[in-house]
DNA sequence: CGCCCCATTGAGACGGCTCAACTTGCGTGG
DNA sequence: CCACGCAAGTTGAGCCGTCTCAATGGGGCG
C-alpha cells in the first residue's frame, strides 16, 4: 500500500491507517474496490482521536458534515422529543455506520454518544458524493447502507408493537450475537456495552422489567447473567422465545 | 412539453402524463430541475395501471426493481415475521415515496398493499441508478428521501416505546393532518384511509383500545369521529395528547 | 470507610388485552 | 323488497403484564 505512517493516537492494536489494512472493511465496505479506488476513499476518511465514555460524536441540531464508520467501540443514538422524553433509537458496533439522520434537512435528529472509549472513521459526505460519481458502485453501496437501515427500524418497529418483555429481550440479545458474530467474536458469550437504562429505554421497557426478565431468562437457564457479562446457554430457546408473539 | 399522449386507464383527473404537468412533483421532486432533466427522468419513470384496494404492489421476497411514488390512493406496507405476525411499518398518500426496503438484498422485505383504488409511478432503480450519475442533485435527493424515511421510523420508535394509546392515535392523527395539509388539503377535515385493524396493528394496540381511544376523544370534544371521518376540532389540545408521555 | 450509582427484588396499581355481546352498513340471494 | 350473512366497529367486564414506588444489595472510587 501507498500509505505509510502509522496513526500515532491510536490506542487499539488493531487500528490501521488504511481501509486496505482494516480487518473490518468486510463490514463497512462489502464491495469489489480497485486499489486505486480504496485509496481515493482513504483519502478523504478522517480517523479521529478516541472519544470517551459519554462523550458525545455530535448531537440533534448539529449541522450534518460527515457520515461515520464505528472502528472500535460501542455507540448509542437516541432522540429528545420535545418534552424532553429520550428514545434510544440505535447502538452500533465496529464495522457499521452512522449519521444517515443528517442527510435529509443537512441538521441532525440524533444524539450520538460514545458508551465506551471508541474511535470512529469520519467520512466528510459531499466528498462521498462527489467519490460516489467516480467509484463504481460506492453510490449502491451508501443505498444499501440506508436501506439496511431502514430495514432494521422496520424490525425494531415489529418487536416494540407485538412482542412482550421476553421477546424484546432475547430479540437484543440474539442480535448482539448476530453482530458479534459476523466480527468472528463469540456468538455465545458477550459483554454488553449499554446499561439497563439504555436497553431499557431502547425497548420500551423499565429498568426494573430488564432486570427481571435477565433474571427470568437466567433462572429458566436459557442465559446466564452476571452483569453486563452475558452466556446464551440455549440459543433455540431463546430463538424460540424471540419469535413468541405478544 | 414534448410528451403529448394522454394516459389512457386512469381514472383520475388530475393524472398528467408527466412529471412538469404533475402537481405532487413539489413533494416527490422538491429540487430544480432543469426542464431537459425532468424530461429525463420522465422517460424512465413508468405510469401503471390503477391499483385496486387490496392488491399487492409487491410482496416480501419479489425481487427489487423499482421506487414507486404514490399518484393517487393510499397505500400501506407491512412486515410478516417467522411466526406470522404482521407489522404495519407504514402508510403513504400521494407525493410519498416507497420501496428502499428493497435496495439493501436486491429483495423485497415488505408487503405493500393498497388501501382504495391507487395509482404509483414506477422508477426502475438501475435506471435512476444512471440517472444520477448526470442529472446534479439527484442522487442527493433519493440520499434526502431515504433519510427522512428513517428519520420518521425513529419517531415511530419513540411513539411506539414511549407514548400510551392516546398518544399513539394523537400522533398518528396529527401526522396525517401535516402530510394532508401539504396537499392543500383540509388539515382538520379528514377521511382515514386505512380500517381500525390497520391503525391498531400500525401503533401496536388492539382494535378495541383504538375504538375506545377515538371514542374517548370524541367525547372530550377534541374530535370528532363518524367512521373514518375524522374531524380535529381542538389541534392544540391533540398536539398536547401527543407530546404527553407515558 | 462511606458515598454514589447501578442493579435487583418485592408489593401494589393501572393501562391495555382478552373475551364476549351487540350494532351498523353493505352486498347477496331468496 | 326484505332476510340473511358477513365484515367492521363499538362497548362492557375481568384479567394480566408491565409500571410505579420502595427497599435492599453490591461494586468502584475518592
Amino acid at each position: 500500500m501507498a500509505t505509510t505512517t502509522l496513526q500515532s493516537s491510536c490506542n487499539h492494536g488493531f487500528i490501521k491507517t488504511s481501509c486496505f489494512d482494516c480487518n473490518l472493511k468486510t463490514l463497512c465496505l462489502p464491495i469489489a474496490m480497485d486499489v486505486r479506488d480504496i485509496e481515493k476513499l482513504d483519502k478523504i476518511i478522517q480517523r479521529t482521536r478516541p472519544i470517551q465514555a459519554g462523550e458525545h460524536l455530535y448531537r440533534s441540531g448539529d449541522h450534518f458534515k460527515s457520515l461515520y464508520a464505528v472502528r472500535s467501540g460501542s455507540i448509542k443514538t437516541y432522540l429528545i422529543d420535545d418534552e424532553g422524553v429520550e428514545q434510544v433509537t440505535a447502538f452500533y458496533l465496529p464495522g457499521e455506520v452512522l449519521g444517515f439522520d443528517g442527510i435529509a434537512n443537512s441538521i441532525h435528529s440524533c444524539n450520538v454518544v460514545a458508551l465506551e472509549t471508541s474511535s470512529v472513521c469520519e467520512m466528510p459526505f459531499e466528498r462521498l458524493e462527489e467519490l460516489t460519481l467516480v467509484i463504481p458502485g460506492l453510490q449502491h453501496h451508501f443505498f444499501q447502507l440506508m436501506g439496511k437501515q431502514i430495514e432494521t427500524d422496520h424490525q425494531m418497529m415489529l418487536t416494540l408493537s407485538k412482542k412482550n418483555a421476553e421477546g424484546r429481550i432475547a430479540t437484543l440479545l440474539l442480535g448482539l450475537s448476530r453482530r458479534y458474530g459476523r466480527r468472528n467474536l463469540s456468538r455465545t458469550a458477550l459483554r454488553l456495552p449499554m446499561s439497563r437504562m439504555d436497553i431499557g429505554n431502547f425497548l420500551g421497557l423499565t429498568i426494573e422489567t430488564v432486570s427481571r426478565t435477565f433474571s427470568r431468562l437466567h433462572k429458566d437457564a436459557v442465559i446466564s447473567v452476571d452483569g453486563r457479562e452475558i452466556v446464551i446457554k440455549d440459543p433455540e430457546k431463546l430463538e424460540h422465545i424471540c419469535h413468541d408473539h405478544a
